[in-house]
RNA sequence: GGUCGAGUAGCUCAGCUGGAUAGAGCAUCUGCCUUCUAAGCAGACGGUCACAGGUUCGAAUCCUGUCUCGAUCACCA
């Protein structure tokens, strides 16, 4: 609606200028419903608080002037409140052949003074393989990194990578202790998946050794501090903190091992990055952060030596930013990745953090701080924040099992969508490695469509019983209806323009040009608000609007040459803008299916 | 308890910068493939927009309160 009022706008500001002496630059359009004539319509109540005034004699009066001033507004009629404009059909044709001569239509060129938003996204621990968590986290960053990049600003993908800690020891004293110098390779698993299941056979044998030592007497407290793996895992922290040689290198080749597994994982989702950063290289950047902020009073020392902010003023608590021994907390890593990061891409307007709301309070904090710690980039700071993926029977839960595996998910979509596309029998011809390549295509779509197509902030339910649709408002209804154009224009002769000198049109060719009209405020608005399911819904509606015009007109069959081209046209535009808008998803689209 | 988020059809979700009779999909039911790909189209059925007040020409949308669910308030990450 807006492409439409915007060319509208300017005229009536200076109509009511004239008119009424009085500045309004913003007016308030809609859809005309479709029990009334008209394309788009006025909502003159609205004026009502500028102007006082009978909403239908204004709304007549204005009626007047847009026809007399455009030559593509027909008529109007005013109902209540409401003015109905018609806009000739020939208006839409014009329309038409403008967005078909921008090959990028809706996708800005990159402006350089928009400088660079940085798009922080996965984030994994190196301890285990990537879950449907992951998959919604890569997804989101993916799509809303390529989506403010078609708003005209450049964007470096970049993720952390949590590379130290407890969690990443407790693999490698499990290998060290069970793995008999096993590798990936030599048991032919993926990396990741390998290193995952020492995690868990730590957590095994660490249980075992609780329980018996809480058989002998010793409280559940004693019994995890006391027991020999965990003090071994401690023990381990330690020696990598000091640097023990023998220690990083085992910490070095078990995470090349993670890595090489996530790069699988990360290449079958469709997903890349341009940047990364280790926790274990910014940690002590954070420390000397922390340093700063002493200094300049805006962090405290306690007795015991750990060091604190008070955000009490700011309707937040004290936080603790170093422990008392001098180590370094999430926090403190945290303040030191965004530094290094502003360091390293000084053009820097904008960093979007990718990470479930379960952080909301850490990331409330974190740009509290970065902010009273006088970075001007601070205010920039975004915490793209979204709901969980809950299974029916609650949270996943790894010790238990239920975490939905990323790859064997993939697998399965694959296999969903190979199933069905049999039952339909359509591919004849097709080599098995295309057919392979397409149900990855179809299978990831399907997923990608499910996730992105909610609202970020919303919690996702997720049936493993029920699965993914592939029919109805799904990713798999949109890339048949691209295939399917596809088809047409395979068909079809080479477009010429010609089509341009048609002066009436269908009323549902109309409704598609007029939504394709839209795109362009669609990715500004879904970049404004860091939201690929704008995206997802817009592919949709456009989606909708189409097959249900090719179900009812025929294209090829049409016997006006002029008609016909338009129509072939019309199609191409079509599957030009849904091409670029499940692209913003990470969704391919294939040529046929 | 404090803070943040969510609550719309049986289910999954749009709509939320206030506008005309609240929209899709799934499920159930009816039609439509000897003409461009039926993963589709046309239609039927289905609603106390959690509840109660308020603001105004007008409220799913804004404000206040209540209820339900989730998250969070760690010298975990």
């Amino acid at each position: 609606m807006k492409a439409l009022s915007d060319q509208l706008s300017p005229a009536l500001t200076s109509f009511l200028a004239a008119s009424y002496t009085i500045d309004i630059t913003e007016f308030e359009f809609q859809q005309t419903r479709k029990e009334f004539e008209g394309d788009i319509t006025l909502v003159v109540f609205s004026l009502l608080r500028y102007i006082k005034a009978n909403p239908v004699v204004l709304g007549n009066e204005i009626g007047a002037y847009l026809v007399s001033e455009f030559t593509w507004v027909n008529d109007f009629n005013v109902v209540k409140g409401f003015l109905n404009l018609s806009i000739a059909d020939d208006f839409y044709v014009a329309q038409l052949h403008q967005i078909a001569a921008i090959p990028n239509f809706g996708h800005l060129a990159i402006n350089p003074e928009k400088g660079v938003a940085l798009v922080e996204y996965s984030s994994p621990n190196t301890n285990k393989p990537l879950h449907l968590g992951h998959i919604r986290n890569n997804l989101l960053g993916y799509s809303v990194a390529k989506i403010i990049e078609a708003s005209g600003k450049k964007v470096v993908k970049t993720q952390i990578i949590n590379d130290r800690g407890i969690h990443i020891c407790k693999s490698m004293v499990a290998w060290q202790k069970f793995g008999k110098g096993t590798t990936p390779a030599s048991e032919g698993i993926k990396g990741d998946k390998f290193v995952g299941n020492y995690y868990v056979r730590f957590d095994q044998e660490y249980k075992k050794e609780i329980h018996a030592l809480m058989t002998n007497g010793s409280s559940e407290d004693e019994a995890k501090a006391n027991a020999p793996l965990f003090q071994e895992a401690q023990a381990m922290l330690r020696d990598w903190e000091a640097g023990e040689p023998a220690v990083v290198d085992l910490w070095k080749t078990m995470n090349a091992w993670v890595y090489k597994g996530f790069e699988v994982t990360y290449t079958n989702l469709g997903v890349t990055f341009d940047s990364l950063y280790y926790e274990s290289e910014t940690y002590l950047l954070g420390k000397a952060l922390i340093e700063e902020g002493i200094q300049k009073n805006i962090f405290f020392k306690k007795e015991d030596g750990s060091v604190w902010i008070d955000l009490t003023e700011d309707g937040l608590d004290e936080k603790l930013l170093l422990r008392s021994d001098g180590t370094a907390v999430y926090m403190t890593q945290d303040l030191g990745t965004a530094l290094q990061r502003f360091r390293d891409n000084p053009s820097m307007q904008g960093m979007v953090y990718t990470v479930g709301n379960e952080q909301d309070y850490h990331f409330k904090v974190l740009f509290l701080i970065l902010q009273k710690l006088g970075y001007s980039w601070a205010d920039a700071l975004h915490h793209l924040s979204y709901g969980m993926v809950d299974l029916p029977q609650g949270k996943m839960k790894s010790r238990e099992g239920t975490v939905v595996d990323a790859d064997d998910l993939m697998v399965e979509m694959s296999k969903t969508a190979a199933s069905i596309a049999k039952d339909l029998g359509k591919l004849e011809g097709m080599s098995e490695e295309d057919k392979a390549s397409l149900y990855h295509t179809i299978g990831l779509g399907a997923l990608k469509y499910f996730i992105l197509k909610v609202d970020p902030k919303k919690r996702i339910l997720f049936d493993p019983e029920s699965s993914v649709d592939f029919a109805g408002n799904t990713g798999p209804f949109i890339q048949y209806t691209y295939a399917r154009i596809q088809s047409i224009l395979r068909k079809a002769d080479a477009i010429d323009s010609t089509s341009i000198a048609l002066t009436s049109i269908e009323e549902k060719e109309k409704e598609i040009i007029k939504y394709l009209m839209e795109y362009p405020n669609v990715i500004q608005q879904a970049a404004a608000q860091y939201s690929p399911a704008l995206i997802a819904n817009y592919s949709y509606d456009l989606v909708k609007l189409f097959n249900s015009f090719y179900q009812n007109i025929s294209i090829l069959g049409e016997e006006d040459q002029l008609r016909k081209n338009f129509r072939v046209l019309l199609s191409q535009q079509v599957s030009k803008v849904l091409k670029q808008s499940t692209g913003l998803l990470g969704i391919d689209v294939p040529e046929r299916m």
